[in-house]
Parts: structure tokens; C-alpha cells; sequence
RNA sequence: GCCCCCAUAGUCUAGCGGCCUAGGACGCCACCCUUUCAAGGUGGAGAUCGCGGGUUCGAAUCCCGCUGGGGGUACCA
């Protein structure tokens, strides 16, 4: 079978945590099949759809790496072959014109809910005779849908949903001004890009029938259906702006890697097994749609966060600088010399398996780079009594001594210094981290010294014991 | 209101009639490692498998009802 997905989000807000699951399980399940994977954006309400939101999608699907097989296809532009179906539709009677007013629609509707019927529209004009017509009123053009039978969607995520006919009323095809509706360009775009498969939102099941109906009524084969679960906040209710119904880009700003976002994705509502952190080769080979679960799940920030943490101790140290070098420029303000490069491009190695976003590597890794004398946090502060600041001293001018400075020679001074002492090493290296990074939470103290110099190290201490 | 879907620890999930005294992961707790904080390692607490009925020698797994949650109900998508 020759697969054809398609991620179809409609341009009227951001790229969302939803859409983005929607979008890697439609890549996932192409890859797996050795099919294509499009992108279309379904811009069929022009007054709604925007050019920002159709760059923010772009720019979500870019940086997670979900871009589409072929350029998007926009739906807009097949709007003359979409009522071209709707007029062969009209001609073998299969839609009808309809002359109600909006207003009519409304009590018609109440009147229908208040009888406790599904079926809202009654079909006014589905059999009245044309001739009728007002004369005053552009009508919409509705589908003749069955009434008798019932509707299968054979869903590969739901299970085969049946529902009965007499619940679906005549859904309109073309609006009074003659642009056509969803539910038609779906239909019409599904079938004409040869879409096979349709993975998207468990919000668009109940659509499904009518699609079905009018693939039907074409004379069209649908495609498979699968409708995967919603994603729900924290709370387990709808996800708000409040909880993480976000766009894509404001994970990327809390500090999220894109793959590592795909792999906490993958997992909500996937599974293989005890497989908890998949690399995407094996997701591809592995990646099927009948494994998608189909209760809904809660975003878990904690969740993500440790996945987060675990791709960025996969990270080589390059990448990483590469990432951080903006951002840490603009925190302490300066821009970053050779020396100051070298420092960091040594320092990250150690402090990455210490953070869980990018944001705390910066946080880790910057002091650094930071120009002295730094200023201690109160920790520090407390840390550096009259004791430790005259310890400090004597060290410092241990350390002068040293003729060759690496981790080991670094280490053996402070081992030497702490047995001449009588003290213990916590005594001194507390102290002198302190000083060097100017809080109590570092990489190991011998590998920070290291890192920084001979010379900085001394001259940081030297600013503490100065003062 | 009506239609449709869902339901295993706080969360994500494994499980597809006996292998389950329900497994893994996040989070939580403890210990080990240790100059701090992490990471890593080891162990632990945490689930009457939403509830109630069936079917069966046997049910988390199949059926029915209930409850709870979600989605849809537009000349939005």
C-alpha cells in the first residue's frame, strides 16, 4: 500500500502541544510505511485564518523537524474544484439548494434541542419544490444525507463507531457567498491528494460521518480514519492557556530540546512495551497506529523536564555552547571573548547532567564567564566567615606556587594543604567555591579551578580575601 | 438536552481469559557514591485494575448498567 498522511491544522491560532502530537504521529506512521507525509493548511474560513498563525505553524514544524514530504498545500486554493464537485452533487440530486435565513435557523434549532432531537436542521428545503425560491436570498447549498441506515467509521484508534442516520442532519456544502465549508474541502482535498490515511484530534470523530457520507455520495473510497486522544492540562480538564495550551515556541523559550519534546510526546498515548526513551529510528520502525492508546492524557511538566534532561546529557558539548552562546550573552551583558569560549566549551561537559532545561544550564555554566570581582548570593556569603576568607588566603598563595595547574596537581595542593592544616577538605572546598563561583553549587571544586585558570582562580580568591 | 468516545497508583503507561501476590517510567522517600548540587546505582511507599451486576472452572482483560471525564452538536475548523 502505497501510504499518504497529512497533517491539516487550521491557521487561526499557534501550533500547539495537540497539534504537534498530531503532526509526529501522522510523520511516524508515513516513515514507518515508506509513504508521504503532507501538510495541509486548511484555510477555508478566510475571515479566521491568519498569516501569523500559518508562520507559527511553519516555524513549529520546522524546528521539531516534522516539515512535510512536498511544499503545503493550502485549501484555499482548490476552492473551484471543490464546488465544481457540489455542482455534480446538485445535478444527480445528491444536495439541494437551501433558502433559510440565518434567523430561521436559530429557532429551528432551539425548537429541535428543546425536543431533544440531534438532528437540528429539518430539511425544510430538502424536498420543496425550487420554484418556491425567494428571490431576494443567496441559499446555501446543503448535502442530501441518508436518512435511513447508520454511518460506520471503522477507526484503527476507536474501534469501529457506528451511528445512526436519522442523528445527522443536511450539513451545509457551500456558504450564500458560495465558498465552500469544511466539511467539503476536506473531503474533496482528502481525496485528491490521496490521502490514505487521516490521523487527527478525537475532536473530529463525529465529523467522520459525515465525510464518510459524502466520500459516499462522490463516489469516492474514504480514507482510514484514526482519531487519537486530546491532550488535557495538568488537572486533567481542557487544556488552557494557563496549563500548556501553548504554542511550540514558548517550550522552545522555556528551554525544551525539539527532540526531546517528540520523545515525551511519542510516549503520551504510545507505548511499546516498557520502552520509556526512544530514539527516532526505532520510533519509525516500531510506530504503529493500532498501539495508540485511546484515553485521553495529561500533559506532566516533571515528565517532559526528565526527558528534557536525558537528551541533554546526549548532547555533545558544541551543540550545547552553540545554544547557550546568545542567550548567556545577553544575561551577563558582554560578549563572549576567545578565553571566555574556551572556559565554557570545558565547563558545560560536567554541568550538563546537572540541569534539566536550557535555561539552568545558562544558569550553571555562567559564572564562568561572569567578570570580577562576582557577587556572592547569600549562601556564599555565609559560607566566607573570617575563618574561611583567612584559609583562603593561605591557599592562594599555595596555589601561586603551582607550577603546572590541572585537575590532579589542583588536587593534590588542596589534599596537601588540608592534611598541613589539621582541617578536612570540606573545610577548604566549601569555601572555595564559594569564592570561585560565587554560590554553593558548582561542579566538582578541582575541575571549576581547572577550568578557570591559574589565574582567575587566584584572583577570585584574592577578591574575597581582600575584602 | 441529544449523539459519540474514554476509564490500571498523583501522572504517563504495560497488560489483549490463567504467566498478575498487577510490570515499567516520571514524581515522592531512604540508602550508596560524595567537597556542594545534580547525574548514576540500590531499595521502598503508592492501584480494593472507577462502581455494581453478569458470562466463565478462572476476568484488569468479554457482556450489561451506573458513575465520572472528554468530544461534537455553526453558512468554525
Amino acid at each position: 500500500m502505497n501510504v499518504v498522511t497529512r497533517f491539516a491544522p487550521s491557521p487561526t491560532g499557534f501550533l500547539h502541544i495537540g497539534g504537534a502530537r498530531t503532526a509526529l504521529f501522522n510523520w511516524l506512521f508515513a516513515k514507518h510505511y515508506d509513504g508521504r507525509y503532507l501538510l495541509r493548511i486548511e484555510d477555508t474560513d478566510r475571515k479566521r485564518s491568519t498569516q501569523e498563525a500559518i508562520d507559527a505553524i511553519i516555524n513549529g514544524l520546522e524546528w521539531l523537524n516534522l516539515m512535510p514530504d512536498e511544499q503545503p498545500i493550502y485549501q484555499s486554493e482548490n476552492t473551484e474544484r471543490q464546488s465544481q464537485i457540489v455542482s455534480e452533487l446538485l445535478a444527480n440530486g445528491k444536495a439541494y439548494k437551501c433558502y433559510c435565513s440565518p434567523d430561521e435557523l436559530l429557532t429551528m434549532r432551539e425548537k429541535a434541542r428543546a425536543a431533544g432531537k440531534t438532528r437540528l436542521y429539518d430539511g425544510t428545503w430538502r424536498d420543496r419544490d425550487p420554484t418556491d425560491a425567494p428571490k431576494d436570498i443567496q441559499p446555501v447549498i446543503r448535502f442530501r444525507a441518508p436518512i435511513k441506515g447508520e454511518t460506520v467509521n471503522q477507526d484503527l484508534v476507536q474501534g469501529s463507531v457506528t451511528v445512526s442516520n436519522s442523528q445527522l442532519d443536511d450539513m451545509v456544502l457551500l456558504r450564500a457567498d458560495g465558498s465552500p465549508t469544511y466539511m467539503l474541502s476536506v473531503v474533496v482535498d482528502d481525496h485528491d491528494m490521496g490521502v490514505t490515511h487521516a490521523i487527527r484530534g478525537d475532536d473530529h470523530l463525529t465529523n467522520s460521518f459525515r465525510q464518510i457520507q459524502l466520500f459516499h455520495a462522490i463516489g469516492w473510497a474514504p480514507p482510514q480514519y484514526a482519531h487519537i486522544p486530546l491532550i488535557h492540562g495538568p488537572d486533567g480538564t481542557k487544556l488552557s492557556k494557563r496549563h500548556g495550551a501553548l504554542g511550540i515556541d514558548s517550550y522552545r523559550e522555556m528551554g525544551f530540546l525539539p527532540e526531546a519534546l517528540l520523545s515525551y510526546l511519542l510516549r503520551l498515548g504510545w507505548s511499546h512495551g516498557n520502552e520509556e526513551i526512544i530514539p527516532l529510528d526505532k520510533a519509525i520502525d516500531w510506530f504503529d497506529i493500532n498501539d495508540v492508546g485511546r484515553g485521553a492524557a495529561r500533559i506532566d511538566f516533571d515528565k517532559l523536564s526528565y526527558i528534557n534532561s536525558q537528551y541533554i546529557q546526549e548532547k555533545d558539548d558544541e551543540t550545547l555552547l552553540e545554544l547557550i552562546k546568545d542567550p548567556i550573552e545577553q544575561k551577563i551583558g558582554f560578549s563572549l571573548d576567545k578565553k571566555s569560549m574556551k572556559r565554557l566549551k570545558s565547563g558545560i561537559h560536567s554541568v550538563k547532567s546537572r540541569v534539566k532545561i536550557i535555561p539552568e544550564l545558562i544558569d550553571n555554566v555562567k559564572f564562568y564567564v561572569q567578570k570580577r570581582p562576582l557577587t556572592l548570593n547569600k549562601k556564599a556569603l555565609k559560607v566566607l566567615n573570617n575563618d574561611a576568607r583567612h584559609r583562603l588566603a593561605q591557599l592562594a598563595d599555595t596555589l601561586q606556587e603551582l607550577s603546572s595547574w590541572s585537575e590532579a596537581s589542583i588536587e593534590k595542593a588542596i589534599k596537601d594543604f588540608v592534611n598541613k592544616n589539621e582541617i578536612n577538605l570540606k573545610q577548604i572546598a566549601l569555601p572555595f567555591r564559594a569564592a570561585l563561583t560565587g554560590t554553593t553549587v558548582s561542579p566538582g571544586i578541582f575541575e571549576v579551578a581547572n577550568v578557570l585558570g591559574q589565574q582567575e582562580t587566584i584572583a577570585r580568591l584574592k577578591d574575597i580575601t581582600h575584602i
